[in-house]
DNA sequence: TGTACATCAGTGAACGCGCGTTCACTGATGTAC
DNA sequence: TGTACATCAGTGAACGCGCGTTCACTGATGTAC
């Protein structure tokens, strides 16, 4: 059932981006090679015609969620912080930041995928410092982080909401002040 | 090769106790009911005389973890910045803030285990608003943890240490501010 | 206080299941002439 | 441009492994008399 090679290579994006939607939304270790090639509509065993391992999808599906992550393409820093600390982004997690979905994969994660995941870092926090100059990116980054995680760990709706609104009345505030300027 | 009701009781706790440990360290899902058993010298057939299941030891043993958690002891919001986001803390998971080291589990974890985390969210954000009271608590929870949580996902060493500085920094000059008294 | 019996903490082997990976096979695509 | 053959994307079954859970069994502890 050969297939050409338009298509072989269209097959291959198709499971970056759907492992890298499923893995955000549950976890790496959470979602099978099976479920991926699934989503295609395809059997497992031809996985192992694009990639050597899980592995190194899992790497690939890491650089993925950051280049279609909205962190990167913010365009202010308050539009940024409404946007990142909303329910919607909460409740959306397979299409939202690698960061909070990920973070705590990592540890166990091999060096291949915890690589893609520094770099991500990297130009998140570099993404941060362009709209915020000024100000302390990193501490930014790392609040904004967490209240995403917290708020989707948390199980009661009302603490949810107010780890985010906490975090985003702070942050909103911060700007304010200039010490964090949008 | 029936044991005292003591020695059984005794059991049980360092049952929670190991678990409490090696799930902070490593993860709920990475380790095996085996594998807690065997910290204690035993083997795992006789886990189920103790808890129903592993989701039951993952419950207790989430409680557990606040329970030993810094955070809740802390003296003043001085000590607690300078110990919660110091290369110790980061470098001794098994021992430290249930919070970066469980939260991404969370998501996907049966209901008793989440309750038991959100108990521990409640008080630790309660705990943080009696040593920083006026500020904003919530923020300032979310903020360390992501920070933490972020420094023990990055595979840079470079990074990892700025990230822990920089939310060092910025949180000690918001309670030198007053906005977060401590 | 001693004896006979019931209980039950812990053992070790087994079971079932899911998952990553392999492999012989199929048949359409690509290539050489 | 057409034909013959090689390649290889994808299938589906199988394998090995780890893990949660069960279970018959053991022998010390607890209890009833």
């Amino acid at each position: 059932v050969r297939r050409s090679r338009e298509e072989a290579a269209r097959t291959r994006r198709s499971a970056v981006k759907a492992a890298s939607r499923l893995f955000r939304q549950r976890g790496i270790e959470a979602v099978g090679v099976d479920e991926v090639m699934a989503k295609l509509g395809m059997t497992a065993g031809g996985f192992y015609r694009h990639f050597l391992n899980k592995e190194a999808l899992a790497a690939e599906a890491c650089a993925e969620a950051f280049a279609e992550s909205g962190l990167l393409q913010a365009r202010s820093a308050r539009a940024l912080l409404r946007r990142y600390l909303s329910e919607e982004h909460r409740d959306a997690a397979a299409f939202g930041c690698p960061l909070p979905a990920l973070t705590s994969d990592m540890a166990r994660q091999p060096d291949a995928v915890r690589r893609a995941f520094t770099r991500g870092v990297r130009a998140s926090a570099a993404r941060v410092a362009q709209l915020a100059p000024g100000g302390n990116s990193l501490a930014l980054l790392a609040g904004i982080v967490g209240a995403l995680a917290l708020a989707r760990a948390v199980k009661d709706q009302e603490l949810s909401a107010a780890i985010l609104r906490g975090s985003r009345r702070f942050w909103m505030k911060e700007l304010g002040r200039g010490r964090v300027r949008l």
